[in-house]
DNA sequence: TCTGGGGTCCTAGGACCC
DNA sequence: TCTGGGGTCCTAGGACCC
C-alpha cells in the first residue's frame, strides 16, 4: 500500500460484447450475448441490455437462450477483439511505461512509474476521464470504467464500482474503513471453495476476517493463504506493477459435442492439438519441456498427465508424439467418456536441445498413430453468427444466422448505421469471410495528447 | 441440452542429491 | 542399518481469474 493513489486500473466494459455494438449498429441499445453458440458452449460477454434478463458469464448457454431467446448471439471475432485491446494498452502506455495487462480488456498503471507527481483528488479525477476519453477516441467508442487508488487491490475495487462507464478515487487513509463491510468474495483470489471453507469458521465478511485468530485461519487454508489473506483484510498490499510477465505456459483444448470413448479418435485430436501448440511455440520463439495432456471426463473430474523432457522441443512431431503417448497413458479414462481434451505446454526455454533418444522414442510412438487429421477447414459452411463478411457488389457485412445452406448477412459497419439484410447459398462464390488483419505491433495512441 | 477456453499460482508427495 | 535435514525437480491436482 501507497501514501499514494498511484495505481491505476482499467477495464472496458462488457467489452467482448461492445465491439460487437461498435461495429453492429442493429444491435446498439440490443441484448447481445458472446460466447460459444454450441450445444456446450457458456457465456464469455453479455451486454448490459443482456445482463437485465439475468445472463451473466460462464453461464450456460443453452440458460441464456431460455432467459433471452430473442438476443443476439454470436460466436465472437478475437481478431477484432485483439486490435482493440492493443489500441487500449498502448494508450495506457503513453501514461507510463509500466503497464501491466491482466487479459485483453484490463490492466494495471503504475503512475507513479509514468512520472505523475500530482495525485490531488483534481488531478487524479482529470487523469482518469482523460484515460477514459481517450480510450473511447481509439476505439471508435469503447467505454471503460477506471479506478485509482494506493495498491493494485484498491485500484481493483475501484473499478468495479465504478462499472459501467465511470471512474472511482478510493482516497489514501480510507481504504481499510472502506472494505470492512464487504463479503470476503470481494477480496481478489477468494472463490467458491475459499470463502466455503471461511463459512465454516463463520466468517463472511472483511471484518470477521479480521476478528479471526491467526491458527484457525492457518489451520483451515494452509500458512501461506492465510497470511496474505489477512494483510488484504486490512487493505495492505505491496504487489507492484510489473510490464513484463513472461508466459508460462501455452495450450488448446476443446470440449467434444459428445462425449468420446475410443482411443481411435482421440489420438487424431491429440496429434493435432500438439501440432497447433507447437505452431504458437515457434511462433512465440520459445521451446518447452514439459508437454500436459488434459482430459474432463463426463463427471467433469479432470486428469491430467505430464512429461519433461531431458531436453526442449518446438516440433510439431514431437509434441503430437508426446501428447499421443500421454493420451495413451490414460488409456483406462476413456470407457467413461472424455467429454474435452486439451494439450500444453511449458516449462520454457531460450533454445532446443533435444535430447536424441527422447525424439527417437516419440516417433516411435507416433509411427503407430494415424496420421493426424488436417484442421478442419470449412470452404463455405464455416460462417458462425458474427463474423465478418464481403460480398462482391453489396460491401461489407456480418452473419446474421446459417443454416439450411444459406447464409443471412446484415450490410452494415461501424460507420454505416443499421442496414438491410439478404439471404445467400453458403457456397455463393460472391460472398466471403473477411480477412483479419491483426497488427504485430502496437497500434499508435493517435497524436499526443498528453503534451498540451 | 447442465457447466468454455485461455491462463496463473499453490500444495503435497516422492525422487534424488548433498 | 534405525533414521537427519535441506534443497531442487517433477508430477498431479486444485483454486482462481477473465
Amino acid at each position: 500500500m501507497r501514501s499514494d493513489a498511484s495505481i491505476l486500473h482499467l477495464d472496458l466494459d462488457a467489452f467482448f460484447a461492445a465491439v460487437e455494438q461498435r461495429d453492429k449498429p442493429s444491435l446498439r441499445g440490443k441484448p447481445v450475448v458472446v460466447g460459444g453458440v454450441s450445444g456446450r458452449g457458456v457465456v464469455s460477454t453479455a451486454s448490459y441490455e443482456a445482463r437485465k434478463f439475468g445472463i451473466h458469464s460462464a453461464q450456460p448457454m443453452h440458460e441464456a437462450r431460455r432467459l433471452c431467446p430473442n438476443a443476439a448471439y454470436l460466436s465472437g471475432r478475437f481478431g477484432a477483439y485483439r486490435i482493440a485491446s492493443r489500441q487500449v494498452m498502448a494508450v495506457l502506455r503513453r501514461l507510463s511505461p509500466l503497464v501491466e495487462p491482466l487479459s485483453l480488456d484490463e490492466a494495471y498503471v503504475d503512475l507513479a512509474a509514468g512520472g505523475v507527481t500530482d495525485f490531488s483528488p483534481a488531478a487524479l479525477q482529470k487523469l482518469g476521464e482523460d484515460v477514459r476519453g481517450r480510450v473511447r477516441a481509439v476505439t471508435g467508442g469503447l467505454t471503460a470504467s477506471a479506478g485509482i487508488g494506493s495498491s493494485k487491490f484498491m485500484a481493483k475495487l475501484a473499478s468495479e464500482a465504478a462499472k459501467p462507464d465511470g471512474l472511482v478515487i478510493i482516497a489514501p487513509g480510507t481504504e481499510a474503513g472502506r472494505i470492512a463491510g464487504l463479503s470476503v468474495r470481494a477480496i481478489p483470489g477468494v472463490g467458491p471453495a475459499t470463502a466455503e471453507r471461511l463459512q465454516r469458521l463463520g466468517i463472511h465478511t472483511v471484518a470477521e476476517l479480521r476478528a479471526a485468530t491467526p491458527n484457525e485461519l492457518r489451520r483451515e487454508l494452509g500458512q501461506l493463504t492465510a497470511t496474505w489473506l489477512s494483510a488484504l483484510a486490512y487493505a495492505e498490499d505491496d504487489r507492484g506493477v510489473s510490464a513484463d510477465r513472461e508466459m508460462k505456459s501455452i495450450s488448446v483444448e476443446e470440449t467434444f459435442a459428445v462425449d468420446l470413448t475410443r482411443l481411435a479418435e482421440l489420438e487424431p485430436v491429440a496429434a493435432r492439438d500438439g501440432a497447433v501448440v507447437a505452431g504458437r511455440l515457434r511462433k512465440s520463439g520459445a521451446f518447452a519441456r514439459t508437454i500436459t495432456v488434459k482430459l474432463r471426463l463426463a463427471d467433469f473430474t479432470i486428469h491430467t498427465r505430464s512429461r519433461t523432457l531431458l531436453g526442449a522441443v518446438d516440433s510439431d512431431e514431437t509434441i503430437a508424439a508426446v501428447a499421443v503417448a500421454l493420451l495413451r497413458e490414460q488409456q483406462h479414462l476413456l470407457a467413461q467418456g472424455i467429454r474435452l481434451l486439451g494439450v500444453g505446454v511449458s516449462g520454457f526455454t531460450n533454445e532446443a536441445q533435444e535430447a536424441l533418444f527422447e525424439v527417437s522414442a516419440a516417433r516411435r510412438d507416433e509411427s503407430r498413430v494415424t496420421a493426424p487429421t488436417p484442421t478442419v477447414r470449412h470452404a463455405h459452411a464455416g460462417y458462425r453468427a458474427g463474423d465478418d463478411v464481403t460480398h462482391e457488389t453489396l460491401g461489407p457485412g456480418w452473419v446474421w444466422g446459417t443454416g439450411l445452406g444459406l447464409v443471412t448477412v446484415r450490410f452494415e459497419t461501424a460507420a454505416t448505421g443499421p442496414g438491410p439484410v439478404r439471404t445467400f447459398p453458403v457456397d455463393d462464390p460472391a460472398l466471403r469471410p473477411t480477412p483479419v488483419l491483426v497488427p504485430d505491433e502496437d497500434e499508435a495512441a493517435g497524436p499526443g495528447w498528453l503534451e498540451e
